[in-house]
DNA sequence: AAAATTTTCAACCGCGCTGTC
DNA sequence: CGACAGCGCGGTTGAAAATTT
């Protein structure tokens, strides 16, 4: 053993006062300190031994039989970080990237839980890759969420709001958005053909603003109602679970599931988005008032395709949305508060990162994206409940952005989505004009938004809202399951969810 | 080529949960 | 029922490696 090495990193092997560290990692029999730092050959080779003979577990004991100096916890760690014979050395696929990407947005920082999605993976691995990607993300102006995820994740808490299993009111339990340095999901959207067949409204969504969202206030009813991978870590499973139904057997078996979101194709964002033409008119009636310009990139609406096929710019930091879109700006907007709080916001959601403030409960969090969703949602939820002008704060509705919904096919958007607007930052614009500089984000993961026909529809989530009360279709983990990921065979052509049914939704949450 | 800076990642630490006595 | 031990998780640290200046 390399004692030298040792000691260059062990900072003394006296450990911490708490009773564990005490015990197995203070001094043997009082006497000798266990050993810190690096493990050597040597070392590795009596776990192994050790484990072979007498399995895994009971770590303790490993010291007393085997003779090796090294606590219990860190006979552990070694084990499950290098040891195993299951780990899968070396550096993580493009799927398994997308999958850390997925997972993350859903779960937060629940490495255990994501790396058991990730056979062979630890979680110590998926905890440094994610944070030494988000820290070149962050570093690079990049979103660190994709605009599909954010998307899903929306229109999934939307979802099940209009499905009534998200409870509102008071019933947030800050133990299930416990989570730190919440991680604002940032979008950035890369060649964005949206011109194809492609509704505007649909592209409203991403001019949205997470940040608004989640200054309204907490209290996503998280513990009720919705069995979110989170769980109550009182009832933490002991060994890894399977988070999600869906996910799992897509996830977990090391299929392609996210090869069709490697590039983040457009039409699987507009299709997550569940918005497909036509549009549904009676959504105008909502008060509502620009819901109906919801959509739109300027590049749509303006059937604008070279613009929108035009790679202009640069990878850059989206950061304007809440403070842009906000109240005092209204006016400016022309339009009154609606009531349709969320849509406005992947942007938001997918940029300002929202203050720690934010969480009344005081708790730091860090969650994924899926916190952030959560979090707009309740404020959804609460926002229906107040008449009907519930967006007087923050967030800021689109017709506050976007312009009047006297002419939805003329609207703002088409300025303040404008590169050249104001707000020169809008994530429309960006859909339709932006592309990183070298075709790919930093990590790897290219925003690529190919176009797709949006005629499509797909069944697991409609069939999921038909039955609402059928084996937990109500809950959000089926809903990832069955309506998140779909086989990778027909990536191209799934519609996530269905057209009316979306509508449908759209219309009863602004009614509401 | 050397120094400075950044990135990577193994390991540690503290905390909390569960099971046992 | 409380104390304790074992274990696992998430956050943090810091040395090594890689990259940039």
């Amino acid at each position: 053993m390399d004692d030298s090495e040792v000691s260059k990193r062990s900072k003394g092997c006296h450990g911490s006062p708490a009773a564990d560290e005490v015990n197995d990692g203070g001094m043997v029999g009082g006497m000798i300190p266990l050993k810190k730092g690096p493990w050597t050959s040597a070392e590795d080779a009596i776990l192994i031994d050790y484990v072979k003979k007498h399995g895994e577990g009971n770590w303790n004991a490993v010291q007393k039989h085997s003779g090796l100096f090294r606590c219990g916890k860190s006979c552990r760690l070694r084990w499950a970080n290098h040891l195993r014979p299951d780990l899968k050395k070396g550096a993580f696929t493009p799927e398994e990237e997308n999958c850390i990407v997925e997972l993350h947005a859903m779960m937060g920082n629940k490495w255990a839980r994501m790396a058991a999605e990730l056979p062979g993976r630890t979680d110590n691995e998926i905890k440094n890759y994610w944070n030494t990607r988000t820290k070149r993300l962050q570093r690079a102006s990049l979103p660190i969420y994709p605009p599909d995820v954010c998307l899903r994740l929306y229109k999934t808490i939307q979802d099940d709001q209009n499905m009534g299993t998200l409870q509102t009111g008071d019933t947030y339990d800050p133990e299930l958005m416990q989570t730190d340095h919440f991680k604002i999901p940032e979008v950035e959207f890369k060649n964005l053909e949206l011109s194809r067949g492609v509704p505007s409204y649909s592209l409203g969504l991403f001019d949205t603003s997470a940040s608004s969202m989640l200054k309204q206030g907490i209290g996503s009813s998280y513990g009720n109602g919705l069995v979110f991978p989170t769980m109550h870590p009182a009832k933490r499973p002991r060994e890894s679970q399977t988070i999600f139904t869906g996910l799992d057997g897509i996830v977990g078996r090391g299929l392609p599931v996210f090869d069709q979101l490697t590039d983040y194709p457009c039409g699987k964002i507009i299709e997550h988005s569940g918005l497909s033409p036509p549009y549904d008119p009676d959504l105008s009636t909502y008060d509502q008032p620009s819901w109906d310009v919801l959509p739109g990139s300027h590049a749509i609406l303006n059937d604008n395709s070279s613009s929108a096929s035009a790679p202009i710019c640069v990878a850059k930091k989206l950061e304007l949305p809440s403070l842009q879109y906000s109240e005092s700006q209204q006016d400016s907007w022309g339009t009154p508060a609606s009531p349709l709080p969320s849509l406005e916001s992947v942007d938001t959601l997918i940029q300002s990162p929202p203050t720690k403030e934010m969480w009344s409960d005081g708790q730091s969090s860090s969650s994924g994206l899926l916190d952030a969703v959560l979090y707009e949602s309740r404020n959804l939820k609460n926002s229906k409940k107040c008449s009907g002008h519930p967006t007087s704060d923050v967030s800021v509705a689109f017709g506050e952005i976007h312009g009047s919904p006297l002419n939805p096919s003329e609207t703002e958007w088409d300025v303040h989505a404008d590169l050249k607007s104001p707000s020169g930052h809008s994530t429309s614009s960006l859909f339709s004009e932006c592309t990183p500089v070298s075709g790919s984000s930093l990590d790897g993961r290219a925003y690529n938004v190919r176009p797709e026909p949006v005629d499509q529809v797909l069944i697991p989530y409609a069939e999921a809202r038909k039955a609402p009360n059928q084996t937990g279709c109500n809950k959000p983990d089926v809903l990832l399951g069955t309506a998140w990921f779909t086989p990778s065979n027909n990536c191209h052509k799934n519609q996530f969810f269905q057209t009316d049914d979306v509508a449908a939704d759209l219309g009863t949450m602004n009614s509401e």
